[in-house]
DNA sequence: TAAGCGACTATTGTATACAATTGCACGCCA
DNA sequence: TGGCGTGCAATTGTATACAATAGTCGCTTA
């Protein structure tokens, strides 16, 4: 049923946010979707036209995904949504590397009996979510939220969403490969243990060495085993 | 003579450049000079009769500042200069310790000799700028801006431009302590050395001594000797 | 006299009209 | 027939008019 999904991303404006916070998540949202392709143009009036509004929201949501790297905004050519090239997506996970690491070390000294508590329910969770790659891709997603938040730390935390909103453009999951749940898992458990023995040191290596599969992972499915 | 220094800030509007971007450029430079202070309330009304630009650049320079966390807009009430306390301030230098610890040791492993070259061109300029702290202060932040580029990582890059831009919320620069640019200048060498040798983990730890010391000299300067 | 309610004002959020710029298409000339 | 130039259409940049909201001041009433 086309019509009715379409009908669900066009949905009415809603009362309680900001026209332009609605089109920023919208925005989000489809890019992630794939509903926008790496690549192609956006135009103003058009977003504008879908979703109800004038250009003057569509406007600040294009400079808030420009600032966070999204889009590519050219003078008067508009709106392109960012493409990521190789040397790009590794440079993105050379980041992500440090930033993770990072925030499991601080995570270690700093987080709450709950939130260690959140991270091992996660897991958890993880176990009974079979092999169902979107199930195991959106507890991922928490399970690193988590960790970042438990690093306590604003300006970290800041960086790591935006790094992982850049992560959006890449639209297809590891998770799609056979067996990463798998090994996800077990590297989440070491990362889990690390923080609850507050072990710091430990937290940043199995962390970075977490993220290390993830884009080794990642890289086979973009390009290929090279 | 007042009224030539306001015709100064209110300077025409340029030919070559949106007045978007000019307008960020000012609200920037104004804030790092102290002309709006921290806490301080900014009426968009304000900044576009100040300027002679209408209200529609005023926001998009707004929203972009808010997204490097310099201002903060509440819906209906406008925009306030972003305050640090001193945990938003440890945070910050937390982060600045990481992230410039990682572009030095990016940097032994990516900089071009040319960029190294430049590095010590800029220590032996930084020797013969006497006590003056303003062009210490200058020189220093060519330093690390050549520092930022050398690690050769976009992301990285645009994390370490915002921390350095919410630095600017802390007017005042900590080449004002005493002795401070002689210890900076040692530090700075020692960065320089490890990189030539291409000792990327001497680089990273010798340049997060280098924040260390930093933020001890801030910490005393904003909240006296703890 | 104090507290609560209501209208007014200041300011921001949104929409739309207008200006500026660019890219493309069509036609002309060599 | 191909290359160059001019004009038009599409699209974004900017200005301004209008709507919505919140904070404030004053009046009324207990």
């Amino acid at each position: 049923m086309p019509k009715s999904a379409e009908a669900k991303n066009t949905k009415s404006l809603p009362t309680d946010t900001s026209r332009g916070d609605f089109v920023h998540g919208w925005l989000l949202g489809a890019i992630r979707d794939g509903q926008f392709q790496p690549g192609s143009r956006i135009r103003e009036a058009e977003v504008a036209l879908q979703l109800g509004v004038s250009r003057t929201p569509v406007r600040e949501a294009f400079r808030r995904l420009q600032a966070d790297g999204l889009l590519v905004l050219t003078p008067w050519r508009g709106a392109q949504v960012a493409e990521l090239n190789q040397t790009q997506v590794i440079e993105l996970y050379a980041m992500r590397r440090v930033l993770e690491g990072t925030a499991a070390a601080l995570a270690a000294e700093h987080a709450t009996p709950e939130e260690i508590d959140h991270l091992f329910k996660l897991l958890e969770k993880d176990k009974t979510a079979e092999d169902k790659s979107v199930r195991h891709a959106q507890i991922n997603r928490q399970f690193h939220q988590t960790l970042y938040g438990a690093a306590h730390n604003r300006y970290l935390l800041k960086a790591l969403n935006a790094l992982t909103d850049s992560l959006a453009l890449l639209k297809s999951t590891t998770y799609e490969v056979p067996g990463r749940a798998l090994v996800a898992r077990d590297e989440h458990v070491l990362i889990a243990n690390a923080i609850k023995k507050r072990d710091s040191a430990a937290a940043e290596k199995t962390t970075r060495a977490h993220i290390e599969t993830a884009e080794r992972a990642r890289i086979k499915l973009l390009f290929g085993d090279s």
